[in-house]
DNA sequence: ATAGATGCAAAGAGTTTGCATAGGT
DNA sequence: ACCTATGCAAACTCTTTGCATCTAT
């Protein structure tokens, strides 16, 4: 079984207490807070645990590098600002989306990204 | 201004000739048949001399290597297929998204990938 | 002839893995 | 005490860059 370290503590706390999808490298600086000798290697791999054990998710962005968040319910979506890059939840969801699928393809699931300005970038110039 | 070599040319032709979006790798593939000696840093080089002249276009999936396509007109959305890892274009699109956003957001597009199985893989055992 | 394009190999960025050691249980 | 998790560094993959050479114009 697994065991209970500083280590995945940390970034259990890090993730829980975000309320974005953070990337490995953000998630290893929030921890370092709590965990000064953490290394990039322990974190991708306490990643890899909570993804298993489904406390985490994964949100893969066209052209970005993964990001982590504490496993929700449901399904949702996200939303990239293009000017801080940050990402954030959406809570919708466009509903079913089958009709687009071409003939003799079977669908079974989407991924959406909105993209524009984040509440605090809008009005900032690009 | 650029010249018109034969690498160019054949990484164009392997792109014309494909009815999906290839990575970088298919496309060297299918160029070397063209043009033996060719190396993969040549085809980053040429894709992004395609992409500046708007002559193709990047598909950027999520958690995926970049694929490459000739440009089209107009917006559209793809398919990858969980059993060959394909992607497929898709020409339809669920239309004005914006009011999935959250409050205070300002959104200016949107991505949409779905996923299934393609017609070749439908039936076919995960 | 000239300047941009190519091919190779080395350099980067992000992620994973090997191995000796620290630390949960 | 045992055995997993850690930290470091090396390995890997994908992409980019430096540089001498080639080639389209």
């Amino acid at each position: 079984m697994q065991r209970n370290t500083r280590q995945k503590s940390a970034v259990r706390a890090v993730l829980t207490s975000s309320h974005r999808p953070l990337t490995p490298q953000e998630i290893l600086e929030g921890a370092q807070g709590d965990v000064p000798g953490l290394g990039i290697a322990t974190v991708y791999r306490v990643l890899k645990g909570l993804l298993e054990e489904g406390e985490a998710s994964a949100v893969e962005l066209p052209g970005q590098a993964a990001r982590y968040e504490m496993a929700h319910l449901g399904h949702h979506h996200h939303f990239q600002c293009r000017a801080c890059d940050k990402v954030f939840e959406v809570s919708g969801c466009p509903g079913d989306l089958s009709r687009l699928a071409p003939a003799g393809f079977q669908m079974d699931g989407h991924e959406v990204v909105l993209y524009g300005r984040c509440a605090s970038c809008v009005g900032t110039p690009s």
